[in-house]
DNA sequence: TTGAAAGCGCTAACAG
DNA sequence: CTGTTAGCGCTTTCAA
């Protein structure tokens, strides 16, 4: 055991291979110029030393940590899940390493958000349910760019990766009216979130304009204990409708096991469902929700691009990006094509 | 836009508050001794020029920069979002910074792992399907801690947070039999695990041990669709089993599926199913799984400790913390009180 | 091409 | 209690 715990730094490297620290330096960063025998030389060296770049110098010259706050919170929803994982992937790949910050519980979220710029991060994406605006002018104030992922946040100037809330209640509309539906519910939860409150509401405007009935359900939040809590208050409220969008999945996969289960409806002989943004548990064979599609991947790579396209130039004009919706229709509607 | 694009220093502050930089550190870090008046004339000026340490630069100095990598797989699966999620909370309340590494993908983990190390993280928790032995061996090296959850890695020193194998089997075993099964299978995935091979074995075991048959069936991996093979495999083999034990939530609800869905299959009464885990869908209506409980919340707060007290004592003997787990009777067996 | 030297921002040991 | 000083490990001009 004759190991030294002291992790080898460029002078160890440099010393073995009898160059100066600095040529270390341009050898493995690719980035002066070196000759060929120096390089070789100094690969050599590194590699018997086990030497290995220690970032935070790095990060501390140049000012750039390589680090990325990735801001998160209820991870354990399916969605969210996805979500931070198809962003920790992309961010990975291109060669930053992703801060995680889970924003739910009792720790409070400027707190740590200002921990992250205490690294000094490259970036942030932020996919949190509410991030307070302070934070995000603070973040400005410090040139760290921000991404807001399906975030409001009206009257920050952020970057922001976004579902087009329009054209996503229009399509749930269309999706149940070409299915047959003609008399509507919307589920809107009480406490409101930006694209599913904006969804719930453009879906039932688009009702009326059609000028036919929908009825508002009003659940406390928008996982699958509130659909459950949904269907009993769609009971309670004597509706007529034979079509509910649920604006969430697991809104929609509470609804429909309080429909099923506790009701014993038939869906969707009884009643159509659709919910809203494809999680895997959509698909199983039990529950086999018709939905909208949300590609958790394609917005992971747009946040990713509007950070670096940012870092590169501060001063850009914001931006935002669209994710790609689709219809996903499956057996809680009525065949598409026989309606 | 007077704003200054450069970020205060410490120097910054120390000039406002006329005192030397070294007595900012101390206000701010609360380390030395400060008078009074000086620690407020800092934290005044600190305030008002926005002044934030630069933990880098503070990592690069005591060699410590309060990050810890957080290793993990198949992130949008409930269990390991959960697994992540409670982690990553633990970390951040114990003033650490999770990064986190998704390993799956076509980046390979060796060198993700490696970028890690490159930033002197503080420790690495891994709860990932197959770290390579080796790059515990470099991080033992590099004298980084290493906390392995649910990971065999025999032969691989390291502090190990997991689940106690026998005992799963053997509770498994226990309920299925309490509830009235007498004629066992088993899911055994191809692919294996440490833990979910290791508990579907003793499970058998138990039962053979009990003169009772067992018929092991072998879906490809661990995952939903899985489930949906093994369901098929079961019809094929032409089982009598009564009652099936499933290893993991997943598998169960695929299992379940194809069952009813497609079998016509009825759930208990037929044939008895019991899962393991106790993620968040075993609980839906409409799946009412009974399972076995794996504390997950406990697991990480373990890990952390774990983690935290090798970084104390680098030398200290390795140490296998246990998981705890606890029955959870549902509906896809029969009333234990009434078998 | 290579070496020398100046920092990046912070902290801790040591004087005063 | 406060200022001085010496690094932590790396990169990057600037000369040679």
């Amino acid at each position: 055991m004759t190991e030294k715990k002291k992790k080898p730094t460029s002078f160890d490297v440099a010393k073995l291979a009898n160059v100066h620290r600095s040529a270390v330096s341009r050898a493995l960063s690719g980035k002066g110029r070196v000759s060929e025998e120096t390089r070789e030389r100094v690969m050599k060296a590194a590699q018997e030393l086990g030497y290995r770049v220690n970032y935070l110098a790095r990060g501390l010259h140049d000012q750039n940590s390589g680090l990325v706050g990735l801001v998160a919170s209820r991870l354990d929803t399916p969605y969210r899940a996805l979500q931070v994982k198809v962003a920790a992937r992309e961010l990975l790949a291109q060669g930053y390493c992703p801060i995680l910050i889970v924003a739910e519980g009792d720790m409070t979220l400027p707190g740590l958000i200002d921990r992250l710029l205490n690294y000094n991060v490259a970036g942030m994406i932020v996919t949190s349910d509410s991030p307070p605006a302070e934070i995000i002018d603070e973040c400005k104030r410090l040139a760290v760019p921000v991404v807001l992922v399906n975030r409001d946040l009206r009257g920050t100037e952020a970057d922001r990766v976004q579902l087009d809330i329009q054209a996503s209640g229009q399509l749930a509309f269309e999706m149940l009216y070409e299915a047959g539906g003609r008399r509507f519910a919307v589920l809107e939860p009480k406490e409101q979130t930006y694209t599913v409150t904006g969804r719930a509401r453009v879906f039932a405007d688009c009702c009326r304009a059609a000028g036919l009935p929908v009825t508002v359900i009003s659940p406390q939040r928008q996982n699958y204990p509130d659909g459950l809590e949904a269907a009993e208050l769609f009971q309670d409220s004597g509706s007529e409708a034979d079509a509910v969008f649920c604006t969430t999945d697991l809104l929609a996969l509470g609804f429909l096991d309080g429909l099923r289960v506790r009701q014993g409806c038939r869906i969707p002989e009884d009643l159509q469902i659709l919910g809203y943004d494809d999680i895997e548990q959509a698909g199983w064979l039990g529950n086999d929700l018709s939905t909208i599609r949300q590609d958790a991947g394609a917005a992971a790579v747009l946040a990713v691009e509007l950070m670096q396209a940012r870092i590169e130039d501060i001063d850009r004009p914001f931006e935002v990006a669209t994710i790609p919706i689709a219809p996903v229709w499956r057996g809680t509607t009525r065949k598409k094509d026989a309606p």
